[in-house]
DNA sequence: GCCGTTTTCGGCCCGACTGTTTTCAGTCG
């Protein structure tokens, strides 16, 4: 999609507007961009039912601009900027600890207009004595130069999600007078990647709490080290930022790290107009600061109900929220069962029953177990064991021809997979669909994971309109489907299968984390799928 | 450059940390 595409370019021309030092346009920019990013409709299609404006952060102008992108695939402003500045000027702002008025003076006191240029101006001596510029400032830079170029890690969620976890644990088996700890920011809010963990937490002994943070085992380098905040980079490279404050403002502390950015803006902003302001220690009116220890002690005096990390992104949701109108959230307890459990026909029972009792200690009513549509060497299996139902699915392969070849008496639904690249074939799949349906069998179009993100995305109205679910699923690896897609999937009522996509029976855990990761979708109870009401088994028992 | 249930003009978050500063500027989140 252009969507993206478009956004890189807003961020150009930000990072452009910032080294000029002009003021607030750079935000301006960027806000658009990001919400560029978030926009789940084609900017294309926007742009033909004039709705361009209705993107938060589009304006008069940028609107000019993302239809001169449209019709030209190019911003003639951007272009101007660009032989404004030399090229390698937007490399020396990504360095850390480089911003426009460092880049700025770089430039034009020591013509320095590269990352190479900078290193080679720090080799030669040429800073030396500037103002500003001491030894230790001078080997940081030396250091952000020799260190350019690498990404910026963006874990998976499940990936971070089991780092924080990890060091929560620890922090809290090593400090006894820590009092609340959380994760915040994007992990919380459960974006697809993360890109560094924010770790909140109160104690009345900050100072104990930072040094044990700070000397983790699974620290490589501390960047920062304060009093009430510390910042570390692990042996994983991914960088988490702590924070500790009392805990008394430590509901203020933890909205305000979790963000967004632009959710918090306009929080702020609604305080403002209401007499009084927010920071990460709780509520101010009139120079007299009231600390909230609760979240809801924000969103309460604000007039909300507490608006779910997963959907405070500025994509409507305070609006909602002031309309009583925010989806309700589904439960955990609301999934019946998991129905995407690959078993190897060849694992043998064994294998099967330490699935059952997983299962069943989860409080599942039903597993359901996914083989190739046309193998028939999976194990008779009795059709309830220790109170969880028993499913067998029939994973079919695009363009799913072989649904009328299958013995659909021996399985209860279909997992259907996505053609590897390229358009669906809607014929194809509404066919099979309608097949499926004929014979009372549920579809869900599933293993989204395997398709590019830059694809085609799912035929939504067609799965909607037949009835077929569609799978929102987390694997060891990362999501299945972004969620600006899980987002459109609900809004036209496709059904949601959530999914922990598990490979051994401890990846059930991970259903949780799916689940808010469909809520970031605005995903409410009546949108997700069960099994339930299908019929029953037609296995008869070993 | 955007935005408005006090506004079509005048705002636009602000606190922590670091380095080099003798009182603060720049960066970051």
């Amino acid at each position: 999609m252009a969507n993206e595409e478009l956004a890189g370019l807003f961020y150009e021309i930000a990072d452009l507007l910032d080294l000029e030092g002009v003021p607030f346009r750079p935000e301006a920019y960027r806000r658009a961009a990001r919400a560029l990013e978030q926009e789940p409709e084609d900017l294309e299609m926007l742009r033909k039912q004039g709705r361009l404006k209705d993107v938060k952060g589009l304006g008069e102008a940028l609107t000019k601009k993302v239809e001169e992108y449209l019709e030209s695939g190019k911003v003639s402003y951007l272009e101007k900027l660009r032989t404004q500045h030399p090229a390698g000027v937007l490399d020396l702002l990504r360095l850390e600890g480089v911003g426009p008025k460092t880049a700025g003076r770089l430039m034009v006191e020591f013509g320095v207009q590269s990352v190479e240029d900078l290193k080679k101006a720090i080799m030669e001596g040429r800073l030396r004595d500037q103002k500003g510029f001491g030894e230790k400032r001078i080997a940081a830079l030396l250091e952000a130069a020799q260190g350019a170029g690498l990404a910026h890690l963006r874990l998976p969620l499940p990936k971070a999600q089991l780092i924080a976890d990890g060091l929560i644990a620890d922090l809290q088996k090593r400090c006894a007078h820590l009092q609340r700890i959380s994760y915040a920011g994007s992990l919380r809010r459960r974006r697809e990647t993360v890109g560094d963990l924010d770790i909140v937490t109160s104690s009345a002994r900050p100072s104990e709490l930072i040094e044990a943070f700070t000397s983790h085992p699974s620290v490589k380098t501390v960047r920062l080290k304060g009093d009430t905040k510390s910042t570390v980079v692990l042996d994983s490279g991914l960088q988490v930022d702590l924070r500790v404050v009392p805990n008394e403002n430590y509901g203020a502390a933890l909205q305000y790290f979790t963000g967004s950015k632009d959710h918090n803006v306009r929080l702020r902003s609604m305080a403002l107009q209401k007499g009084f302001s927010i920071n990460e220690y709780g509520i101010s009116r009139n120079g007299q600061l009231t600390p909230i220890s609760e979240e809801e002690g924000i969103y309460g005096a604000l007039g909300l109900p507490l608006i779910p990390p997963e959907l405070r992104e500025d994509r409507g949701e305070v609006d909602a929220a002031l309309a009583k109108s925010l989806p309700p959230r589904p439960s955990l307890g609301s999934l019946r069962g998991e129905i995407h459990i690959h078993l190897n026909p060849s694992a043998g029972v064994e294998m099967l029953a330490k699935w059952i009792e997983a299962l069943a200690n989860k409080g599942f009513a039903y597993g359901g177990f996914v083989f190739p549509g046309t193998d028939r060497s999976f194990p008779a299996v009795p059709s309830i064991s220790k109170g969880v139902r028993i499913l067998r699915g029939a994973e079919v392969p695009s363009p799913w021809v072989t649904v009328g070849e299958i013995d659909w008496k021996e399985r209860e639904y279909a997992l259907l997979l996505p053609p590897p690249r390229g358009a669906y074939d809607e014929k194809a799949l509404g066919d099979a669909l309608h097949e499926l349906s004929r014979r009372g069998r549920p579809a869900i179009l599933a293993h989204l994971e395997t398709r590019a993100p830059s694809e085609t995305p799912p035929p939504f109205e067609l799965l909607a309109k037949l009835g077929g679910a569609l799978e929102v699923g987390i694997t060891s690896e990362g999501v299945t489907l972004e969620s600006t897609l899980v987002r459109k999937a609900v809004s036209l009522h496709v059904p949601l299968s959530v999914s922990s996509r598990p490979e051994r029976t401890e990846d059930l855990g991970r259903l949780g984390l799916a689940l808010d990761f469909a809520v970031r979708g605005w995903a409410k109870e009546s949108d997700l799928f069960r099994l339930e009401g299908t019929p029953a088994p037609l296995v008869r028992a070993a």
